[in-house]
RNA sequence: GCGGGCGUGGCGGAAUUGGUAGACGCGCCAGAUUUAGGUUCUGGUGGCAAUAGCCGUGGGGGUUCAAGUCCCUCCGUCCGCACCA
């Protein structure tokens, strides 16, 4: 195909991406181009794309994820960095088991074979995986590691079992973690979450909530967005905790962040699962009948937008700390037992809900802290003064909120405290296709941990997925053991490890450089390629595994096993790909071969001409029939069109809508560059003629200005790059290629000059489109692989101009332009300026009050 | 309700960070090539006017010689959290 010779460029035949993307995909693949290696002479640079769930086949969004990473991969090697690019796959999990269920077949089997299925995929699309590193974390070696790590954590103190309530998914027979709840119902399975109390594994994720939170502040290579979000999540709250006296006997712990307001309070609330809300209830009807009530309504809780405040006097009292006063007890729908005491002190005055359960039942409502607004009517929560609250008067919200604490911690009845909303991670899951813990029941002595020589705990092929319930537990001989300690009888535990558990930690393990090594966190290594330099994902994951992974990275540094305490140095969110949707007057949704335009240019069945509407662009979803296959694409119109596309246009941080339009014309696009490529050859452009010196000043003006904008070109698309807008850097070499277009006729007379562009052109295109630019690479007779070339430089005295056209203003009014030497004096050029007719209209002999002047932007004339 | 983001042509989006708004692409229009369609190449394309003018970055106000960009305010939209004491 390199023979073409054409003269007329229109008439070079297509680029023939099947031949050619094959070809260099199986070039990189014997060659092993794209291995990483540790050299200490460069410095490294890792990227990492979240890895896939095998779930059978690749989406658009995955192709999107994964150019984006790679471009960037591409991109920083060519920059000279020593590159790790791994990728591999994030293997267990439930739809394994539940495709078991429907079809037959071993989670197992199904696992490795989608594997097989979506590396093709990969390989497909040319990403410059080092394929040596790839594993699933369902292969042995990995999950037997991660057993270690869960002894390691044991052992560290950072695990430990409980009785807990959980959120059980009922449909997919399994718990949840509180990250997992999403409105109520599971993430996955989108049920309503039930209440349920199992004994769990948890792990001490609110041991690290101090640095977990804090740490977010150094993290400026993230998006402010998922730092908010952790920062919610975790939740922290500073204040103290205040012991009441009931005239009961009981004491009450409630905590408050605004211990300033303790004169306010005028009654005091615990929350129906408080422990004397139960001991209570025992002994008084109406407040049983309460609690139940709550309990059923709980359940619908997450439907009702805005609860109604419910209360009940419990006819308890307890003293003001300060005043000579009881506050009545109340038990409290809004009051929640998992976060702080489950008690309150009610605030009528300074609280919105306090406010509304006051006024519904009569509390006093008294003000302690005036506003300078006169206006501001209860409840008011911001700044101001304290009045009516003894010692307190006259302070400033802070000050009290210091005095009040210190004040209550002399008379021994309050604490400083902090309390945080994170949980701990509870990681027990009741399936078969997961790590599982290695930990043994025995009768004598308890919870004991499995020895280490007696890793990994393999999990068992033969078992057999029927009704609801852990296969594990219903296997004849799988849990029975010898109880490590003691040696007599025991049994296995039969939950396995949360999913998120082995995603925490699989960056680590791609550091080790050696993949034969048994040390699966090897330290030189994973200190070498640490921290993770560029990640990249979906916002989905803003919580779940980012604050898994940071905590897992922090835990094992804990326990010797890391070096780092932080994984991602800069994170990257991806947008979502979205495609127009279609239904019929039913409501049914079409897909888009199902609906053609008419000739009105309306929508219609294909098959039966009724009315379509169209909906807006949504998220590709195989239920709404608006996913494309990649498959396809590739087939139809190669990976590099596929790649270009999914970068061009949209800003990759923002949702991508998917057009068939859009695709067509990268596609076109493509085969311009062939075509120039081709062309160019054909005129004589060659790596000989790029190596010879070019004399600038010789050159004809439109060549010189070519070259010199094409120096501006490699600018622009490297600072794009920097920033991660591959939508820029596509602009910007789409702009480069137009402007060669337009000189093509001197091509010829001028082939050192076109060959250093075209050159240049090929390596900045190659990150995008690295298969078309490799075959350009090879036909133009460079020496090696594009893909390990240097990325171009760009002359810095080729973006200074000598001359400028220089915008003329007249009041601020844009009113011609005048072409200036870029040094001229400001005299001159105003004396320039003053000459162009356009401006003079409308100065119109006016006298010139101001003349501005900005180097090489504008010139102003204020008249 | 609280928190964060965003609002620019028919559409996706640029704008050297206060200095010629609309780069680049999609779509559309025209010309050339082609038997035709498609492809390719070239030119045009914010609106209203039609010579050189006026208006224009969600609305209103402000700062400035100069505002898409900064400030105030209102509206719309998207996302996150949602009784967290």
């Amino acid at each position: 195909m390199s023979d073409n010779k054409s003269a007329d460029i229109s008439e070079i035949t297509p680029y023939n991406f099947s031949i050619v993307e094959k070809k260099w995909q199986d070039f990189w693949a014997k060659n092993d181009s794209f291995r990483s290696v540790l050299d200490s002479s460069k410095k490294k640079y890792y990227v990492l794309e979240m890895f896939m769930y095998p779930s059978g086949k690749a989406h658009i969004g995955h192709v999107r994820n994964y150019t984006i990473g790679d471009v960037v991969a591409r991109y920083k090697r060519a920059c000279g960095y020593s590159v790790l690019h791994p990728t591999g796959w994030d293997a267990f999990g439930l739809p394994a088991e539940n495709a078991a269920l429907k079809q037959g077949g071993h989670p197992k089997d199904w696992t490795y074979k989608n594997i097989g299925v979506m590396k093709k995929q990969l390989q497909s699309l040319g990403f410059s995986y080092d394929w040596n590193r790839e594993f699933a974390t369902c292969d042995e070696k990995y999950y037997g590691f991660q057993q270690k790590i869960f002894l390691a954590f044991y052992k560290k103190g950072l695990v430990y079992r409980k009785k807990s309530e959980v959120n059980w998914d009922p449909v997919d027979n399994c718990v949840l973690a509180n990250e997992q709840v999403i409105d109520g119902r599971g993430w996955r399975s989108g049920a309503l979450v039930e209440k349920k109390s199992l004994y769990q594994w948890f792990v001490k994720i609110t041991d690290f909530a101090e640095e977990l939170l804090s740490e977010l502040d150094n993290l400026s290579g993230w998006p402010e967005k998922v730092k908010t979000m952790q920062r919610n999540w975790i939740g922290k709250s500073e204040g103290c905790s205040i012991k009441f006296k009931t005239n009961i006997g009981e004491e009450i712990v409630v905590f408050s962040t605004r211990p300033d307001t303790i004169f306010g309070a005028t009654f005091l609330a615990i929350s129906p699962d408080h422990p004397l809300a139960i001991k209570l209830a025992a002994t008084n009807a109406k407040i049983k009948a309460f609690i139940e009530n709550f309990k059923r309504g709980s359940v619908a809780k997450e439907f009702l937008d805005k609860q109604e405040k419910l209360g009940i006097d419990t006819s308890v009292a307890v003293d003001h700390p300060f005043l000579d006063k009881k506050l009545p007890v109340y038990v409290a729908n809004f009051v929640l037992m998992n976060y702080g005491t489950g008690a309150i002190f009610g605030t009528p005055a300074h609280d919105e809900r306090d406010y509304e359960f006051a006024k519904k039942y009569g509390l006093p409502i008294k003000r302690v802290v005036s506003s300078s607004n006169d206006e501001d009517e209860p409840p008011y929560s911001g700044d101001g003064v304290l009045i009516d609250s003894d010692f307190l008067n006259g302070l400033t919200v802070v000050e009290a909120k210091k005095a009040a604490i210190q004040k209550l911690c002399e008379i021994g009845v309050g604490k400083r405290e902090t309390f945080f909303r994170l949980r701990d991670w509870g990681v027990s899951r009741q399936r078969y296709w997961g790590c599982p813990i290695p930990m043994v029941h025995c009768e004598k002595c308890g919870i004991v941990p499995l020895e280490e020589k007696d890793l990994p705990v393999l999990l068992p092929y033969d078992v057999t997925f029927s009704e609801a319930g852990n296969p594990l537990d219903k296997h004849p001989t799988w849990k029975c053991v010898k109880c490590p300690r003691c040696g007599e009888k025991a049994t296995r535990e039969t939950d396995t490890l949360d999913t998120f558990f082995d995603s925490s930690w699989y960056f680590l393990r791609f550091c080790v450089n050696d993949t034969n090594d048994g040390d699966l966190l090897k330290k030189e290594d994973v200190s070498h390629w640490m921290k993770v330099d560029q990640y990249i994902g979906g916002v989905e994951h803003a919580i779940l595994h980012l604050l898994y992974a940071r905590f897992f990275t922090k835990a094992l540094a804990e326990c010797g096993l890391a070096n780092v305490r932080e994984p991602f140095e800069n994170l990257f969110t991806q947008g979502m790909v979205c495609a127009e949707t279609y239904r019929n007057e039913n409501g049914d949704w079409l897909f888009p071969s199902e609906v053609r335009k008419n000739s009105n240019g309306e929508y219609e069945v294909v098959a039966t001409g009724e009315k379509v509407v169209v909906g807006r662009f949504e998220k590709m979803s195989k239920s709404k029939k608006n996913v494309v296959d990649p498959d396809e694409i590739v087939k139809n119109y190669g990976a590099d069109a596929l790649r270009l596309f999914v970068v061009s246009d949209t800003p990759p941080e923002k949702d991508f809508p998917w057009t068939d339009e859009g695709l067509e014309g990268c596609w076109r696009f493509i085969n311009r560059v062939w075509r120039l490529f081709v062309y160019a050859k054909s005129k004589g452009v060659c790596s000989d003629e790029a190596s010879k010196n070019i004399n600038v000043g010789e050159l004809d003006e439109d060549v010189r200005k070519l070259y010199k904008d094409f120096h501006r070109t490699i600018k622009n698309s490297t600072d794009s790059l920097e920033e991660r807008a591959m939508n820029k850097v596509v602009a910007h070499i789409r702009d480069g290629v137009n402007s060669i277009y337009a000189l093509l006729e001197k091509i010829e007379a001028n082939k050192p000059v076109f060959s250093a562009i075209i050159r240049d052109l090929i390596k900045l295109t190659a990150p995008i489109a690295p298969h078309l630019c490799e075959e350009a690479w090879s036909l133009l007779g460079f020496d090696g692989l594009v893909s390990d070339g240097r990325w171009p430089t760009y002359r810095k005295e080729y973006l200074e101009v000598s001359t400028i056209n220089l915008p003329i203003q007249v009041n601020g009014k844009l009113r011609g332009t005048v072409e200036v030497n870029i040094d001229d004096g400001e005299d001159v050029i105003f004396e320039k300026a003053l000459q162009i007719q356009s401006a003079q209209n409308f100065i119109s002999g006016k006298p010139i009050k101001k003349k501005i002047f900005v180097k090489g932007r504008v010139i102003n004339f204020v008249v």
